[in-house]
DNA sequence: CAGCAAATAATTTGATCATATTTTGCCGCA
DNA sequence: TGCGGCAAAATATGATCAAATTATTTGCTG
């Protein structure tokens, strides 16, 4: 054993590894139906076999990879059905996340909350695609957070993982001017307690979101 | 490299172990709060530690089983709070299986759950615990292959792997007495094609099994 | 001298790697 | 188009090292 603690302090390989891949997947360094082989990926992270492995089974799990039954490991390409499951899911679970955050919502939460949606309008402004990605994302993360329910974050953060890659074809397609969102209303109904129109502009958002990316599927 | 086939049919190792795991966990081998070691499944299993390695990440990754900080593996034990997010996700996740089962339900696909209905009734009056859980789980199962909706299938079937063990406990107490399902309620709104009716007997069905958890968490 | 606590030793378990074996896909060739 | 061989990739094992829990011993106090 050469290095346990090159990147994550004091955390397994397999747990850096998989926040590697993870983040590649959410902010866009792998793209829908890209082979991810587990050789390229021990010569390309510099580790052994076991951790590699051990991540893409969690990925897969997770559904933010495919296992195509002939050994072969793909980023998910996801057709108008899955878009549509995924809509689906994200509009059962996320506004039922945003509902209990705006009943337990504390007030350096909600600017906290604000902050990060800075960032991410000046991302969008500034064009910035990763940055719009990784920021949007952690609106969202932190708005679970405050929620406090594991298991539904769990779950949405796996719906999170699938669309990943499609999303950042759309911003690959578009770039970040047509990206519009329903923070503002969120982080106002966050500031009143207003549980049922958190959920309402989660809802909005979620919809908007995904329609993107059926938008940029029709496209092709 | 002994022998790969032993039990599956040309199925990877680590598959197989994954898939003895997840019925061992389904339908009552294991115990909320029981530590699951590597070595051990190693030698109980007769095989080397990669593929139970990889089996363990998956099911962690899916809420079948909990990592603990400290290197422990444990299977999960439910709290209140957790039986009340798997509740809300199941509520708003199952009764949508429901409603796309009832919309493209064939004929010999009401017969098949039938079939299945009458073996758990059977096993209900039997007093046959693990037949209730099997066939209970099948009859769900079935239910969600007619909705052909594999994400959300997925979404669910997690849901099953982390109240598993605990609803094994509640059969412990109290038996296969007073199991009440909405079965029956089902198999007649899918017939009809009544997607609303299969919706609202789905989430009673789904309340029913929550609720005989939470009381049984009670009575702890 | 008994009892408790802290420190230390031993055992168990987990994590990683290097290697051997098998499978799969591909390419040339009939 | 179909078949046989080749190369690359995946799977599985066992060995090795690190960490954590448990057991044991030691030392101190009442």
């Amino acid at each position: 054993m050469v290095n346990m603690r090159a990147d994550g302090a004091g955390l397994p390989t397999h747990e850096v590894v998989y926040r590697q891949l993870r983040d590649m997947i959410l902010f866009g360094e792998l793209e829908p139906g890209q082979p991810v082989t587990i050789q390229g990926l021990v010569e390309r992270l510099e580790v052994g076999m076991t951790p590699v492995r051990e991540a893409l089974r969690r990925l897969i799990a997770e559904g933010a990879l495919v296992f195509q039954g002939n050994r072969r490991i793909i980023v998910p390409v996801l057709g108008v059905a899955s878009v549509e499951e995924l809509t689906l899911a994200r509009v059962a679970l996320e506004p039922q996340l945003a509902r209990r955050a705006a009943l337990r919502c504390q007030g350096d939460e909600v600017q906290r909350l604000r902050e990060t949606d800075a960032r991410l309008d000046a991302a969008i402004s500034k064009g910035d695609v990763h940055g719009y990605l990784v920021e949007n994302h952690q609106f969202h993360a932190e708005l679970n957070a405050v929620a406090a329910a594991p298991i539904l974050t769990d779950l949405v953060e796996g719906l999170w993982l699938r669309f990943g890659p499609s999303l950042r074809v759309v911003c690959g397609q578009f770039g970040t001017r047509n990206l519009p969102d329903q923070h503002k209303a969120i982080l106002s109904a966050l500031e009143a307690g207003d549980a049922d129109a958190a959920a309402k502009a989660m809802e909005q958002d979620v919809r908007q979101g995904m329609d993107q990316i059926s938008a940029a599927l029709r496209a092709v």
